[in-house]
DNA sequence: TGTAAAATACCGACCGTGCGGTATCTTTTA
DNA sequence: TAAAAGATACCGCACGGTCGGTATTTTACA
């Protein structure tokens, strides 16, 4: 992305990458080396540039969890509208889009995980976590109500928490499948 | 403590008072907030003085660190020593030492919490954590090793998350026991 | 046991850097 | 041509870190 002013404006496009390179960052570095210079680097553009979309950091980095919320959110739903046992569908869906079996590197990045780094970071995010996943155990509680339905979600965080530390002393794909089997119907 | 120089000079009570005060600041509001001049004011001391003991910021954040994990550890083990069935003793030891349920404010700090929170924030002290909870499965591999015993501990680190982000909208106590349950002889 | 010197604990002034943020400009787009 | 996209220049400040100083403890040796 050489030529500076000539180039062809995108505004979308730039705020996409802006929030993507932002998230990759966190994720890579800790929420530290998020600056803007950092950021605007990474797309290919000024400071300036990248503060003509978000205007302080705080936005920047809500836009950044705002994001990884909408496709949290969004990928639960898509994961319960192809789930056809009503019992558990919401847990299911939050195990899998918790959890990332491919296991080689992310090839695609974890938005599961930036939400996780941002909110232990900031207490104010932290608290708008909060909410997002007790509306969702509000909206499900029909379905996703009890004990064993719990301890798989609580289960699916702490197997986040352990993969992205690194630990890899448990078989995460037997766990996975435990998982999944507290969450059918039988089990109490 | 007013007097500066005249004041009697207690080396270790000052060390343990500053890494004390940087665990806090560190749970209360951030790594990002953990300044050499904020420690200093939280003890009563110059930034110099702080640099006495700390010549760089790493080294202030590992000492945390360190004294975290040596907190931890110690309670585990004073724990599995006051346990007299030997299958699952560590995991309940760990599963103990992650959950606070005296829910009311933390009167004493979790320093699991320090823990997690430094270690979600640098990717270093993540591979450091990671050594040292493996070690600690190997260790007791004869007594702690399964699927159900992991699944506690899992659950036992996503209970910790929960709770930090302010989640509410479960049972902490009926979570608990039951991941106690878990750990039994006779739990498959 | 007394005491001088060496080591330690801590202070306070300073520095360079990079940060978040502001202001203004040019170019593109609608 | 108005408004948006993005560049460029700049500011103040707080941060991590350095340095030289001073009071206190500890140590070495008589």
């Amino acid at each position: 992305m050489k030529n500076a002013y000539k180039r062809k404006k995108q505004p979308e496009l730039i705020r996409r990458a802006l929030i993507e390179q932002a998230a990759r960052i966190t994720l890579e570095a800790g929420l530290s080396k998020v600056t803007f210079q950092a950021v605007a680097d990474a797309v290919g553009v000024t400071k300036g540039g990248v503060m003509h979309h978000f205007s302080t950091k705080d936005a920047l980095i809500k836009a950044v969890f705002d994001d990884a919320v909408a496709k949290f959110e969004d990928e639960v739903d898509a994961l319960m509208a192809k789930d056809d046992v009503a019992h558990g569908s919401f847990t299911r869906a939050y195990i899998n889009a918790t959890i990332n079996l491919s296991e080689q590197g992310q090839q695609e990045m974890n938005h599961q995980a930036t939400l996780y780094v941002l909110m232990l970071g900031d207490s104010h995010l932290r608290a708008l976590w909060s909410e997002v996943l007790q509306a969702r155990l509000v909206r499900h509680q029909n379905t996703d109500d009890g004990e064993a339905l719990s301890l798989a979600r609580l289960a699916a965080d702490g197997l986040w928490l352990s993969d992205f530390s690194g630990i890899q002393k448990f078989d995460k794909a037997a766990v996975y499948h435990r998982l999944i089997a507290l969450t059918q119907p039988d089990c109490h």
